[in-house]
RNA sequence: GGAGAGGUGACCGAGUGGCUGAAGGUGCACGCCUGGAAAGCGUGUGUGCGGCAACGUACCGAGGGUUCGAAUCCCUCCUUCUCCGCCA
């Protein structure tokens, strides 16, 4: 969310911002109108307000002598009155300036390049060496339907399209791409570990961006009296952590990691990657979260991109980076870089992380404040989080790269210790 | 699921209809004191909205209601704790 205060004085900065990032659908025209009238009716309001408690201090006073109050009182309930109409009206208004101001997007960093699509990313480093196979590389579903290590047919008996089962070596691969990626960021870069709920609330969903806007890409509960979502990713539950805090200085940047399953309706892809893991309902993700200083949050994104590379450059998976052009960019940030991997089978790069830096757009949302040292108030600190990373994505690119031409998959050295065997059998 | 007790500022905690944006304490900031520190003393210390400002106004879990006037009374919801039951 953007300051009211800042689109009030900066309408075309923010209408072209719109236009940067190709958005045409947007209230914005109606702003101004709108703006006024509510500070009108506040005006109003907060008038008669003033006389109703300057009146009510003469009434106790009037009473506390034993004197005649009733033509005051009586007049004051008038002025109650319409003090109730206005109220109703400002508060109208002031939802209806709510729902043009949430639909605003956050305003991009300077050094965001302009593009329609991620056609128009820009490609910043290519990491890693393409593996060359002497035979004709196989689709990692091929592979895995192949060895009955990945079961897309009966986990569309139980679910339906877009969702699997992993067995086997499938299974414990994921299990130990998830302690490997928690034990990399919690050990070697500084992330303290977290594991929180699966299921939030409207408020959060809404500090982070995914509400009001894009209710149609998440999963609500069934139980419909429940105000509960599936999360989408744990950048949500971990990012309102602190939600309505205001953290002290000294603990910036607070850094987390997190593993859970993401949930995603996938409305409006129809037909794309229908085949494999790439795009699911169900998906698990360890995700990074950090809080930092207004000032060291474009350091803070550099350092988490790396931290996020890492995982791959140890899985020695071939991979680029690229920086999100405007019209690509998600809704609450306002400087992203995905990284993708190399998909021999698709001979092309897919993502498979994307970090964001969100500035003060989630934080003004969700109240996430910090006192600055010297400072009179106390500001909003800036959220970062990205992917580190998208863990079925990750096992479907180590069985692309990893195959081997009997269709069974090499196990990347820096996993050999999470398949140590543990038990006889 | 049943019974009871709570939710007040960064934190603890007082406050049961008007003089309470809120006592007192802790913490924090600044100043005095000190060779330096601690202790002590003094001053200050929430957020949003409107306003150039002075200032005004709202906020005591959330939302409604009663009243001239609500942190204080009533209703609904959320949540925490204790006991019982149930469950992993």
């Amino acid at each position: 969310m953007l300051e009211l205060r800042f689109i009030r004085e900066n309408l075309e900065k923010v209408a072209e911002n719109l236009k940067f990032r190709g958005i045409s659908d947007s209230r914005l025209g109606e702003f101004s109108a709108i703006d006024e009238q509510r500070r009108a009716l506040l005006t109003e309001v907060e008038g008669l307000r003033n006389r109703r408690k300057t009146v009510s201090a003469e009434i106790a006073v009037l009473k506390k002598n034993k004197e005649d109050a009733d033509g005051l009182i009586s007049e004051m309930k008038g002025v109650g009155e319409r003090i109730k109409e206005l109220e109703e009206e400002l508060r109208g208004a002031e939802a209806e300036l709510a729902e043009i101001v949430m639909a605003i997007p956050n305003i991009p960093h300077q050094s965001v390049p302009f593009g329609n699509d991620d056609e128009d990313n820009e490609e910043l480093r290519r990491v890693g060496q393409i593996p060359e196979f002497p035979f004709e590389a196989k689709a990692h579903w091929q592979l895995g339907e192949a060895e009955d290590t990945i079961d897309f047919k009966r986990a569309a008996k139980l679910s339906g399209a877009r969702f699997a089962i992993l067995k086997g070596f499938a299974a414990r691969l994921e299990r130990a791409l998830i302690s490997f990626m928690l034990d990399l960021h919690s050990q070697a870069h500084g992330y303290n570990e977290v594991l929180p709920p699966f299921l939030v609330n409207t408020e959060s969903m809404t500090a982070t961006g995914q509400l009001p806007k894009f209710a149609e890409d998440l999963f609500k509960t069934g139980v419909s009296d429940r105000d509960l979502w599936l999360i989408p990713t744990a950048e949500v539950p971990v990012t309102n952590i602190h939600r309505d805090e205001t953290l002290s200085e000294d603990e910036l940047p607070i850094k987390y990691c997190a593993y859970t399953p993401c949930f995603r309706s996938e409305a409006g892809s129809y037909g794309r990657d229908t085949k494999g893991l790439i795009r699911q309902h169900q998906f698990d993700k360890v995700e990074l979260v950090k809080f930092s200083r207004p000032e060291e949050s474009d350091g803070e994104l550099a350092s988490l991109l790396a931290d996020a590379e890492k995982v791959l450059q140890l899985l020695e998976l071939p991979y680029r980076v690229v920086a999100l052009c405007s019209g690509d960019l998600g809704f609450s940030a306002r400087q992203t870089f995905d990284i993708e991997v190399w998909m021999p089978a698709q001979n092309k790069y897919r993502e498979i992380s994307s970090c964001s830096n969100f500035g003060d757009f989630q934080a003004r949302r969700g109240g996430i404040r910090y006192r600055p040292k010297g400072a009179k108030r106390s500001a909003f600190v800036h959220t970062l989080n990205g992917s580190g990373l998208a863990v079925g994505r990750t096992l479907a690119a180590i069985f692309e790269n990893y195959q081997q031409a009997d269709g069974t998959i090499k196990l990347p050295k820096v996993l050999e210790p999470y398949f140590t065997q543990r038990f006889a059998g």
